[in-house]
DNA sequence: GATAAAATAGATGTCAAGGTCTTTTTATCT
DNA sequence: AGATAAAAAGACCTTGACATCTATTTTATC
């Protein structure tokens, strides 16, 4: 559904949101959300790559989010490390389909479309708001 | 976002659907459907074992639907080879948070549970009666 | 100039998904 | 009963995602 690799880089985004002031090290980041160090370095830099983050070399450098959370939708984030692939032309590769789909991956396409949807309308600043639910990635409550 | 395993299930589902009336061999549907002959006995295998298709042993054997495509949502199909795994408890271990989900969690979870519905709500049926595209997997335009 | 951090590169390892092949079992036909 | 055609079962291989580790380079700060 979701890659693992996706996953770490939404906890990251999330992390960083959470103190959008002072920048956080990779080794900060992995240690909060639990994401192996060296594989989030290479989360990180997807994710600055393609500015969903800011980075800040040498001392007191890290990462800042380069968004207000509220400006960044979940789809920018999971598009930076995996991006949704749409179902463009006919698996089958049959000649008569070409681009256009049966019905069969037309419906999938649809629902891959809703949750592109989803994701985009879904801010980091959504789910920081949510109150009906704990703190993100923290070890409380948060109720 | 959809396995390859669970495209091959849907695909050799939704070519059966099309003559509910006689048994299809393996090889059968493998060479409609496009799918590796070897690898689609092991995909067929799953979905006899949960009861969505029907197989009969034997000469003249192969298999059959072993529902009516409008009483088998897609969700069977998919949930029989590769089932969709919600998120239950908190991917980071956190003691405090056992099995309640933090926000992001929560959000994630919501989507995969829309998902599963609207793989739920639509059926193979659906599919096959979808006037607005081609005929699902064949070589022609349907129109 | 020393230091701390990201950036870059690359080698290597692990594991599950996907895919191939062969043998065994079972039902049907003559 | 024997031949045949099919699923069932299982051994094995390949590939890519995920992950680890090491080393070097670049850049900003003290």
């Amino acid at each position: 559904m979701i890659s693992q690799t996706s996953e770490y880089a939404l906890r990251a985004v999330v992390c960083l949101a959470q103190s959008p002031d002072k920048p956080h090290t990779t080794a900060e980041i992995a240690k909060l959300t639990k994401v192996p160090e060296h594989y989030l370095s290479k989360v990180l830099l997807m994710l600055a790559k393609h500015e969903v983050v800011y980075s800040k070399k040498g001392l007191h450098g890290g990462y800042i989010l380069a968004h207000l959370p509220e400006n960044l939708p979940l789809l920018n984030v999971i598009n930076a490390v995996d991006p949704i692939k749409h179902i463009k032309s006919c698996p089958l590769k049959l000649k008569t389909h070409g681009t256009n789909l049966c019905r069969l991956h037309k419906r999938l396409n649809d629902s891959i479309d809703l949750i592109e949807e989803l994701f985009q309308t879904s801010t980091v600043g959504t789910i920081l708001s949510d109150p009906t639910t704990s703190i993100p990635l923290c070890e409380s409550t948060g109720k």
